[in-house]
DNA sequence: ACCTGAACACCGTTCAAGT
DNA sequence: ACCTGAACACCGTTCAAGT
């Protein structure tokens, strides 16, 4: 299916890559996210792909980057700081799982590294100083947070085979409502913990 | 370096395919861990590694289980289900940090489905049992204990870079050991949360 | 049962070349 | 700057065959 002789566009951009490889990814699975797959399906050359982007570690960051665009705000008249927190890291919670392939992604890169994951730890970490939580602690209450979502979401993405657990889980009818209060559970746990054990009082 | 005809044994096991693999992965990193160089380091055809692995992804998973054999047993005469938890989790947290290369495969993977995994649930699973919490809770509990500790591994592995964190972590000395205070922290939380919120007075 | 050589069907990426 | 054809250096895995 090539009618294009070298010279001629196609006009590619990267934000037809990056929705492209979301297709792939959503309809084929991590499995099937490669160069050539993706080349073939913009009817285009592997290599055209690299005028877009530097090469496929690139273009998974920029994907990973990109789906934190999904991530939702806590409203700026923000009464209580943690609530805030909770919104913000349940908020990403669901994101995670809207992309489940994406997540062990995020894990293997520790994260994503682009402007929206910064703008997103920006966030928190505002959150967490208007919390009272400064300096080492906050940067520490950070890590606790973001492992623990991550990690909570990459063991809520399949159903059952969940590492040691036997596969009888109770039914699987509310499931994704189940995972999500244990998860929201976990959380508020964790955010009274870091307030009460690593807030300073004095600032604010 | 062929000195070997068809029919002659090499004298593989797979204890020496697992060792061999565990020994590629430590000094050469996880990209390198491949059928064709676990072959010539073994002095073999990659094919032979077929006759004692079924392929790549069971080597691994053999591999991801064999590991957890190094987690510490809680001592049998536990006096505090809580203090057992806290000890096998902390000890599968260090486990874990030991083999880094191997925790994003544990999260792909959601966990490891050999025996050695199952023992480990188990007995996580009877400690909780004996905290009070039981049946519905407990797999949940499960769940948040051990997305949270792979998790955090996850995001302890290398010092900087950590995801959306500036890069100016305050030193990095004692760097480890601020990363397991931290993770025993926020352990602490969710086992006092779970057995308040989620424990069953009535059995024991 | 265990290992071999040769080969298949893939990868990501590079190079030199076109317009 | 953007895209092409051809090719390089890898993968995991299969097949038929040896002892």
């Amino acid at each position: 299916v090539t009618t294009r002789s070298p010279g001629q566009r196609a006009g590619l951009t990267r934000e037809a890559l990056l929705a492209g490889a979301g297709d792939l990814l959503r309809e084929e699975g991590l499995e099937s996210l490669t160069m050539r797959a993706l080349g073939t399906r913009l009817g285009v050359t592997p290599k055209a792909l690299y005028s877009h982007v530097a090469g496929k570690d690139a273009l998974i960051d920029h994907l990973l980057d990109q789906t934190l665009i999904e991530v939702r705000q806590p409203p700026v008249d923000a009464k209580d700081p943690i609530d805030g927190l909770q919104t913000v890291m349940a908020s990403t919670y669901r994101v995670l799982l809207t992309h489940p392939d994406l997540v062990p992604l995020y894990l293997a890169r520790q994260g994503a590294h682009g402007p929206n994951a910064h703008r997103l730890g920006a966030i928190i970490t505002v959150l967490l100083a208007e919390a009272g939580v400064q300096g080492h602690a906050q940067q520490e209450a950070l890590r606790v947070l973001i492992g623990y979502t991550i990690g909570f979401a990459a063991f809520a993405v399949r159903p059952e085979s969940g590492s040691e657990v036997d596969g009888q889980s109770s039914g699987s009818r509310p499931r994704a409502n189940v995972m999500l209060l244990n998860f929201t559970a976990g959380l508020q746990w964790l955010l009274t913990g870091i307030v009460r054990d690593w807030s300073t009082p004095d600032r604010r």
